[in-house]
DNA sequence: TCGTCCCTGTCCACCCGCACAACAAATTCT
DNA sequence: AGAATTTGTTGTGCGGGTGGACAGGGACGA
């Protein structure tokens, strides 16, 4: 969501005005993690004595606190600035990526802080409640030092994977081999515990944090291409995440690549997923099947590319042409093992890209590397679950749940 | 944009909360064309009294007009709600449909009402600036009977191209072959006036249409493919019209279909054009390749459909498969040619859609034709120059030509 | 070192816009 | 016809952002 939520034809009361105000305040300082309150006045375009009052009541609500004028850069004369800072002992979340073969569970404070982290792996044939005990052992490790204040406003979890946008059923996530799982309640139940959670899919994800506080900051038309196994893009036009009616949008694995390619899992022929998935460039670098979901670090150890990975390289770059003419954006950014292949043949998939993208398209867009690296997922299941706050900071701190680790205790 | 403008980051003042809800007091009459008070209060959720001064200042902005109660649906028992009425002088706009052949041109009022219209042919060969003159001469016709009070608050153009969003340029009109042409400019100066212009692509400005006023009305993710000699994509996601980094997003004409395939004039093989494109067709039904742009009449003669448009509907099919997997719609229109197209291989459309898409977009999303027959491009024309106007009905107003006819004759 | 300049935080009165309550008006239901 | 119900109108109150006055705090120049 955006500073101004979408409500399609709803009228602004000034109750709703100190809300979206707080909530873009509290918006602003947690992305940049220190702002002084002159830079709030003048993003927000407000008077200086109504700022005063909106960081004083994130203050007072434990939010936010003072902070010496940040020593750093001093630009001119005048009166330093009071900085508003993140408190310590502020709310967080919890975040979790879940992968396909390992979950990476996180407490994350405002600013996209990491405060602490922990993994394991999960089982290749994992039941879904299986899972979530073994996601639910991780959240209590990482609850075990948060400070008793600090209220827990949410879990956000990275699926990879499908998942229904209203109310966050796993409808499909293939290597999981899940079909309709509300993992959601699968590990609220295991811990006992009633605090909002938000699924979203891995890609979603991904494009949500690196366009928060990642190389796509400022960009505001912009596509996360995601291999993990299977191939997915989260997409933000217009500064917004692109969800779709079901919340499926970006499944761009399955775009009909080459009709005469190779079967799909999804019964289709030559999807793009059949050429560039990780089981088509396991084959390709003759790399054991099983291995697949760590693709990743099997394609690091490589220094040149060979002949097969070439061409998968250009593969990559036509797939990402028909994207860019689909969607226009600014900015794509290639997660997953597509990290580790760009390094590889980076110089396939650009040309494979301005062979077949249209002129117009390709001349604003640009590749990238994440700029938060593996974590992508994860901050971003950290974002949503955040995202409550700044809708409303005073109603979602009132659902937060305080004295985490007490209740998780009892 | 949306009754919220996407603003990043900015804060709300009470200014910005009147203007909001005037301007979104006048989308509701907008839409509806005629509204109660009643309704109003309850769709926006705004005290009784906040309504009342609301429509008092469009009122007195010689907007809106006092109507009797409704006649029709009288529901329950107590006084009955005064109407709000679209004021009979106005504010208007100028609508113009730029085709491959023809021109329409439109004076259009609030609520979508074409209050007068013309077209013209349009040369083959044409030069943007004989179109812009021919055009220009439409415009003074249709504003020939406009009341002396009703101002001029803009001119939208459709455009079979590719529109630059951040200033209009049209950079490529395949069928007009025109390139960087600076049509908004062109019109302007063969008439002589200085009036705010907007230009867009024709699809975008169909699904604009469709779901402002046509079958599209509350659903908030479609998808309006156009089918005119070349083939494109208006996508409307979460409400909001999908545009890109530089306007050009929904180019679907040129998805990968089949790397086998027919040479695309784009340079590449086997696009999605190249199979379902005005000249493909064309060939498929015998038609002689300057009838094309009178495509959708051609195929209007038919009855029953060859092998060949058979195959072709399967075509559709699938290509729309690739679209709704990407875009996840709620609704795919059918326009343009596809129209006609629709009604004479649509279970074939279905079927090569259903085949081919993933279940779980499949399954909330339906085919439909256009609700407002082949003038989607000229009433979404007419709402992007209506757009300012639900920004910020004073300023627009207060930047609007008055007296027209005044203004052209001299 | 001191004074000036410039910017910022704080406090105050003020204005604007929405909400609320009371009353009048208009229609339906009994 | 009277009661019930819903809406328009009016006046008052309240919340929240604005703007000015004043004080605080650092940079720069003399």
């Amino acid at each position: 969501m955006s500073p101004q939520q979408r409500r399609s034809g709803l009228g602004t009361n000034q109750e709703a005005v100190r809300r979206h105000n707080l909530g873009t305040v509290l918006r602003h300082v947690h992305g940049a993690g220190q702002i002084s309150r002159a830079e709030l006045t003048s993003l927000m375009g407000l008077n200086r004595s109504t700022i005063a009052g909106l960081v004083g009541e994130l203050e007072s609500l434990g939010i936010s606190e003072r902070a010496t004028p940040a020593g750093g850069a001093r630009q001119g004369a005048g009166r330093p600035s009071a900085g508003v800072a993140i408190a310590g002992d502020g709310p967080c979340v919890i975040a979790v990526d879940l992968g396909v073969d390992r979950a990476v569970v996180a407490r994350v404070g405002l600013g996209g802080r990491v405060l602490r982290r922990a993994q394991a792996p999960v089982p290749h044939d994992g039941e879904a409640w299986q899972v979530g005990a073994s996601v639910a052992a991780l959240i209590r490790e990482v609850v075990e030092d948060a400070p008793t204040a600090a209220p827990l406003v949410g879990i956000g979890i990275s699926v990879p994977g499908m998942v229904r946008r209203s109310d966050g059923l796993i409808r499909l996530a293939p290597n999981l081999e899940w079909h309709d799982v509300s993992f959601g309640g699968i590990v609220l139940a295991a811990l006992g515990l009633d605090v909002p959670v938000s699924l979203a899919n891995d890609a979603d994800l991904g494009a949500l944090a690196e366009h928060t506080r990642g190389v796509g900051v400022g960009i505001d038309d912009l596509i996360y291409v995601s291999g993990n196994v299977g191939v997915g893009a989260g997409v933000i036009m217009g500064g917004h995440r692109l969800e779709g009616a079901g919340g499926y949008a970006g499944e761009v694995g399955h775009l009909r690549f080459d009709p005469g390619g190779r079967p799909c899992h999804c019964g289709n022929r030559g999807c793009w997923e059949t050429e560039v998935g990780g089981h088509a460039i396991a084959e390709a670098i003759h790399c054991p099947p099983d291995k697949v979901a760590q693709l990743d670090e099997v394609l690091d150890g490589f220094t040149s590319p060979s002949p097969e990975l070439r061409r998968t390289g250009t593969a990559i770059g036509h797939g990402l042409a028909s994207i860019v003419n689909m969607f226009n954006p600014r900015l794509v950014i290639l997660g997953g093992y597509f990290r580790s292949l760009y390094e590889l043949v980076g110089p396939e998939i650009d040309a494979g890209l301005t062979d077949r993208a249209l002129p117009a398209p390709l001349e604003s867009v640009r590749l990238s590397l994440p700029g938060l690296g593996s974590d992508s997922a994860l901050l971003g299941a950290a974002e949503i679950a955040l995202e409550p706050l700044f809708v409303d900071p005073v109603a979602a701190l009132g659902s937060a749940l305080v004295d985490v680790r007490a209740q998780l205790a009892g």
